[in-house]
RNA sequence: GCGCCUGUAGCUCAGAUGGAUAGAGCAACGGACUUCUAAUCCGUAGGUCGCAGGUUCGAGUCCUGCCAGGCGUACCA
């Protein structure tokens, strides 16, 4: 609709300029917006003013001169009005609208779907947390941000990849390895004092005493070194595939799990050092590995081994973002926590230094979770290991409500999760706002087919009897459906999903609470009926990009 | 100190590329179920867009400075 317009803008100017009305053949990027009030027409354009000053003439004039050279010989245009400094309005023919309802139903699941991504390889890590602990609600607002924009992007024509980075290697491994060992010891009556750099949670216990109950007392009688060895591989094998659990009763999958410890397997950590110091870009100083990521926008240079041999976090993230850049991806996209941020600009510098446009790497950035219960802040303390997991809070709330509130935010905001408000099923809840609407129309649509009506099909007459306002507003709100998808696409803001469908999901309540869609009116029942199952189907598509079902019958 | 994020109605938040009178929801108040699902709808009220300058026909949006909150600023991850 947008781009009918621009065009039959464009050719206006064209003609406006032949026919002597402008003085300048010089056509800008011509913008065509949907103004807030519908006094403002259904879509409008500030072109006169932007060509004011490269015509050297006033926008009132350019706009009737835009005006005068439109072609509306199929009367597309109810009106065309000039407003306020220049403002060009449309008003739009109702039946200008109900192509796009045969197309919804014609298109069905793929309806919004484009073809912007052009098949190229992307990648989307996110979660990623390290296997030495439960998944938290924060876990969850990644999890859910990453698999939505991952669907989207899908959508959109993008050939994506999700993927887990397991930070299986390291000093966080053997510390809960260590933590792990403590435990055990301590369920043979070993008096220790627990360590305070160790995990404290209780998970921890509960992993000695499963090490217990399958090997007894063995590993006392083992090389230390080689029981807390025995203990890290249990235990983060076994909180690993809870990992996994989770995510699957959360609703996400990821194509690929990629363990830290295999880029130093394969050598691809060493070669990367190696590499970066025949550049010359590593030096060496006081006994350590530098990069100079410096050269690279980063505000100072970082250490990538240590003086004790060891290689850092960031060495691994060195290779490992290669690696994925050598797997084909055009373009990858890391979803972490906020907290994270100032790690942005070496992994940039790192991408650079390795030949790669750092253009072709997004982080998106998740700010925390504040689990609230009745507005009150649930206590957790992430030092003594008591946290809310994200296994609770979806037995509690439910998969749908976890997953569409995470969603309500922009990412770089903080999100308040109440656990109360996830519960309940009223207008405060938007996820069953939304379903609602689904469930609801399914519901008629059932009464529908005992009221005799068998077949909703495309008929002309019956929705040309689709006149009244809301019925108009419904079919512009789903006419915008793609457009918004695209969005979420290229700023990675799921988000706006979101807000898109309580947006019609609100215009739907107000329709239904306004119009009977099955009536003393066979024909326009029929009409209407169409509409409704239209929007059904937008609804389910927009809700299945967030991951959201959309139920029958609530 | 420096860097990033945030600051919009009492509360929680939307407002891409600068556009017309800044929008929702909640809470408050008043209404609507003999009707296709009231998990809904309608109405009323609510604002110095943190503050101060600047850019221009026009700024919540761009620039500069300040204020407040969060996070970061390791040879931790």
């Amino acid at each position: 609709m947008k781009y009918k317009i621009k065009s039959l803008i464009n050719s206006a100017l064209t003609q406006a300029y032949n026919n002597g009305d402008l003085n300048s053949p010089e056509i800008p990027e011509v913008i065509i917006e949907e103004p807030k009030l519908g006094a403002q027409g259904d879509y409008s354009t500030n072109i006169a003013m932007i060509l004011a000053s490269i015509q050297k003439m006033p926008p009132q004039k350019i706009a009737k001169a835009i005006v005068n050279n439109i072609n509306n010989s199929d009367s597309f245009f109810d009106k065309i009005e000039i407003a306020g400094p220049g403002f060009i309005n449309f008003f739009i023919n109702k039946a200008a609208w109900y192509p796009v309802l045969k197309q919804i139903h014609q298109m069905d699941l793929e309806y919004g779907a484009s073809n912007i991504g052009k098949g190229k390889k992307i990648q989307v890590e996110f979660v990623s947390a390290n296997p030495t602990g439960p998944l938290h609600v924060g876990h969850g607002r990644g999890a859910a941000v990453g698999d939505s924009i991952a669907n989207i992007l899908n959508f959109c024509g993008f050939n994506v990849e999700k993927e887990y980075y397991i930070n299986d290697s390291g000093r966080q491994i053997s510390t809960l390895g260590r933590s792990v060992f403590f435990r055990y010891k301590e369920l043979f009556g070993e008096d220790i004092v627990f360590p305070e750099d160790c995990y404290q949670g209780k998970y921890i216990i509960d992993l000695a005493e499963n090490i217990k109950l399958i090997n007894g007392d063995n590993f006392l009688n083992l090389e230390e070194e080689t029981a807390v060895k025995n203990c890290a591989i249990f235990a983060a094998d076994k909180i690993l595939s809870e990992i996994k659990e989770d995510l699957d009763s959360f609703g996400v999958q990821f194509d690929n799990w990629f363990s830290e410890q295999s880029i130093f397997d394969s050598g691809k950590v060493a070669k990367a050092i190696e590499n970066f110091q025949n550049k010359k870009i590593i030096y060496n100083k006081e006994g350590a590995l530098w990069f100079k990521t410096s050269k690279f926008g980063d505000e100072k240079d970082r250490v990538v081994v240590r003086k004790n041999g060891l290689t850092t976090y960031f060495a691994s993230d060195i290779a490992y973002h290669q690696d994925k850049f050598n797997r084909g991806f055009e373009r990858i996209i890391d979803i972490w926590g906020a907290d994270h941020h100032g790690y942005i600009p070496r992994i940039a510098a790192s991408i650079e230094a390795s030949g790669e446009s750092r253009n072709r790497f997004d982080v998106i950035l998740i700010q925390l979770v504040n689990l609230l219960r009745d507005g009150l802040p649930v206590a957790m303390s992430t030092r003594a290991g008591e946290f809310v997991t994200l296994k609770e809070v979806i037995k509690e709330v439910g998969r749908d409500a976890a997953r569409f509130i995470f969603l309500t935010r922009n990412s770089d905001s903080p999100l308040d999760f109440d656990l109360e408000l996830a519960k309940k099923k009223t207008n405060d809840n938007p996820v069953y706002y939304v379903q609602y609407v689904h469930a609801r129309i399914s519901s008629i649509i059932r009464k529908g087919k005992e009221n005799g009506i068998a077949d909703i099909n495309w008929n002309a007459e019956a929705i040309n009897m689709l006149t009244e306002p809301e019925e108009i507003d419904l079919l512009k709100s789903m006419n915008r459906f793609p457009e918004i998808v695209k969005q979420s696409a290229i700023r990675l803001e799921p988000h706006r999903m979101t807000f898109y469908l309580m947006n019609l999901a609100s215009s739907f309540h107000t329709y239904y609470n306004k119009h009977r869609v099955l009536n003393d009116d066979p024909l326009l029942s029929c009409g209407r009926l169409y509409l409704v199952l239209a929007v059904k189907k937008v609804i389910r598509n927009g809700l299945r990009l967030l991951g959201v079902s959309a139920p029958e019958a609530m």
